[in-house]
RNA sequence: GCCGAUGUAGCUCAGAGGUAGAGCGUUUCCUUGGUAAGGAAGAGGCCACGGGUUCAAUUCCCGUCAUCGGCUCCA
């Protein structure tokens, strides 16, 4: 008998070698219907793997990631089954599960695949569920699965092969189509009730540039029908909220081609936005000691050769810019931190002075590949809230501490809730491809652990992740279609003030190196505006949408109480329009709610002889009859209550 | 940069080897209206750009550029 311990820490005895799926059938057959995979001792296995010895398990469903996983490596195993089948002679990369959904790297030789392909091989892989096949795990000896794909000619399956330490391999089957897999794996295919293949991209083999480039189909799948489709109702909502998309309709920004690709032009109404978030976080920063500073779009060659820059970048960057009878070469500013420091050494500090914060939103140009270029959020032209600090060491963690406030206070104005902070450590086995001490790594690593802890941040930790300069704090936050987009970012920089020989005098009356931290709490005016934009479905907060108030005329013959209206309503600093088109009401009101403006006011008849407007709350409706001033005074509560710029 | 897809009016999209269409928007006129679409008429297109095949190309082929989905990259 093996002791088996529960997640409630109830314990039941079974026989030995008892698996998966008798546990949950003992519990009772509907869950062992639902039930996909099993952690035994912390590891995922398959159900009908037997039990040795006395465990700890928890049974996984739909419900929990590894219930999801177990189905979605499941299906990746099954769609390849379908595609060997449809294409024969094609050959497998690597197939896994990922957070929505499944994916399979494949080399169809000269074929090439297309969407109009995709419905295809979902139709087969239904015929394949139909047959309710198992998955069968076997244990094959290195040298026998090697010959197994040498003989199938399939050279990505060999180099895996060929890395695995083990000398027996994990292989599942599936009727005929049989995978190199570590698993594990549903037991059979049948629950696997609904697939939607959604995408087919290239992909690197092993994600190296150098290497052959395969075929990524990518696809999900689920349990119940219901919940394939309220998967693609899903993505058809995200799509609604893309920031491109809503960017056209609300007119906050545009690209031109004439202009150049990467190159965001902001349009009235964005810039009007954009420059609301600028005054709010430049208030902000100038209460926590920040001092403005303002430097040139371009900088000398050399400086860039001094920060280093030119050397790592230079060949990736814009080509510079040269003057016609010196010659002299000028890069436009791929950052703004070699500026700021020349800006520190414009003078002497004293200890007593630091932390000296210079802060800018700094415009700056960085070549990124054709490729890479996505609305807002990728550009290649872009204004950072950029500040960077230069403090003593024994000041690090408390700067940390500081910057992170200002990032929550930020986050926590814009409704931001769910976001994550991902540390990104030194890899401790490559310091040669770092600058500085292994010494001075380790503290400013352990002031960040530290301060992020006391500001009881959600972190991930990532080694290796680090910039080649210092370790960093990134602010993670996933768009709508939950793909991660940096925001903020706070970076330790022991290089630059190396390079720039920036000194401060100690209380001991001789020269120290101060240490420099990088940090952007929006990261660029632009990605933030991106990301804020599907956030909120471009239903702005009021204290930033860019129309607050539109002004609805029941006709022409009000035109003159209107005017009257916007111009208390403008002298209250309200940002209103009237929408004077020869329009019935209900067409006015029906385009001021697509427009997501807050708040509407109708005046007719009643209203003029009254001194008052009807108001009426975007996606709420009518509110009643307000005079001018107390509407204007609610609107001021109302965006003090959202933010209270004057309080912060 | 790489793989694949796409490119038709301001926007969303239909179309076909014989010189182009809808809805929304816009303009003008009629209508002067009360909480999510009043009516009529008009303007608007080098069908991304450059080559080729053809009597004829916006349509087929090739190339370029841009956009989209990924990959690689990201100071």
């Amino acid at each position: 008998m093996v002791k088996i311990t529960f997640p409630d820490k109830s314990v039941k005895q079974f026989p030995e070698r008892v698996t998966g799926i008798e546990i949950a059938k003992s519990i009772s057959e509907g869950l062992a219907r639902n039930v996909f995979s099993i952690s035994v001792n912390g590891e995922v296995w398959d159900l009908s793997r037997p039990i040795e010895q006395d465990a700890v398990i928890k049974l996984h469903t739909w419900d929990d990631k590894e219930g999801r996983a177990a189905m979605w490596h499941s299906s990746a195993h099954l769609m390849a089954a379908a595609i060997e089948e449809l294409y024969p002679g094609t050959k497998f990369g690597i197939g896994p599960d990922i957070e929505n959904g499944f994916y399979y790297d494949i080399d169809l030789g000269n074929r090439t695949l297309s969407p109009d392909d995709l419905p295809g091989i979902e139709k087969k892989m239904q015929e394949i569920t139909g047959k309710k096949q198992p998955f069968i795990r076997k244990e094959v000896p290195k040298q026998e699965a090697l010959e197994y794909y040498k003989k199938k000619n399939d050279e990505y399956k060999v180099e895996l092969i060929n890395e695995l330490e083990d000398g027996y391999i994990t292989f599942y089957e599936l009727g005929d189509f049989v995978d190199l897999c570590r698993g594990p794996h549903l037991s059979d295919v049948s629950p696997i009730k609904a697939v939607k293949l959604l995408s087919i991209a290239g992909a690197y083999w092993r994600g190296d540039e150098s290497r052959k480039q395969m075929t990524r189909v990518y696809g999900i799948a689920f349990p119940k029908k219901k919940l394939l489709d309220e998967y693609l109702e899903m993505l058809e909502e995200a799509r609604k909220r893309d920031h491109r998309k809503i960017g056209r309709e609300m007119e906050l920004f545009a690209f031109s081609q004439t202009v150049g690709q990467g190159l965001p032009l902001w349009l009235p109404k964005g810039a009007q936005l954009r420059e609301i978030l600028e005054k709010f976080l430049k208030k902000v920063q100038l209460k926590a000691g920040y001092l403005p500073v303002i430097t040139p779009h371009i900088g000398n060659k050399n400086l860039y050769i001094l920060s280093g820059h030119y050397d790592k970048y230079g060949d990736d960057s814009f080509r510079p810019i040269s003057t016609p009878s010196e010659g002299e070469e000028f890069f436009l500013k791929p950052m703004n931190c070699p500026h700021h420091c020349e800006i520190f050494k414009t003078r002497q500090y004293s200890y007593k002075e630091l932390p000296v914060r210079l802060a800018e939103f700094g415009t700056v140009y960085r070549y990124e590949q054709s490729g890479e270029l996505h609305g807002l959020t990728r550009v290649r032209g872009f204004t950072q809230d950029d500040a960077h600090i230069f403090c003593r060491p024994d000041q690090l963690k408390e700067e940390f501490i500081k910057v992170i406030d200002i990032v929550q206070l930020v986050y926590k104005a814009l409704n931001f809730k769910d976001y994550n902070a991902q540390i990104s450590l030194h890899d401790p086995d490559n310091m040669k491809d770092y600058i500085g001490s292994a010494e001075n790594w380790e503290k400013a690593e352990k002031a960040i652990i530290e301060a992020t802890e006391e500001k009881g941040l959600k972190t991930d930790i990532v080694t290796g992740e680090a910039a080649f300069y210092g370790p960093k704090l990134d602010f993670m936050v996933k768009d709508v279609l939950n793909r991660n987009w940096q925001l903020g970012t706070i970076q330790v920089d022991y290089n630059l003030p190396e390079r720039f020989e920036l000194e401060f005098v100690g209380s001991d009356n001789q020269k120290h190196r101060p240490v420099m931290i990088h940090r952007t709490p929006f990261g660029s005016m632009e990605r933030f505006v991106a990301v804020l934009t599907e956030h909120c479905a471009g239903k702005f907060p009021l204290w930033l949408a860019p129309q607050q108030v539109i002004i609805l005329p029941i006709s022409d013959k009000y035109q003159k109480y209107a005017e009257k209206v916007l111009n208390l309503l403008n002298n209250y600093e309200i940002r209103t329009l009237i929408d004077n088109r020869n329009e019935k009401t209900g067409k006015k009101i029906r385009d001021a709610e697509t427009r997501k403006i807050p708040y509407m006011l109708i005046v007719g008849e009643k209203e003029e002889s009254n001194d008052t407007v009807s108001v009426r709350k975007h996606q709420e409706g009518d509110l009643g009859s307000f005079s001018v001033d107390s509407f204007a005074e609610k609107i001021i509560n109302e965006v003090k209550s959202l933010i209270d710029i004057n309080n912060l």
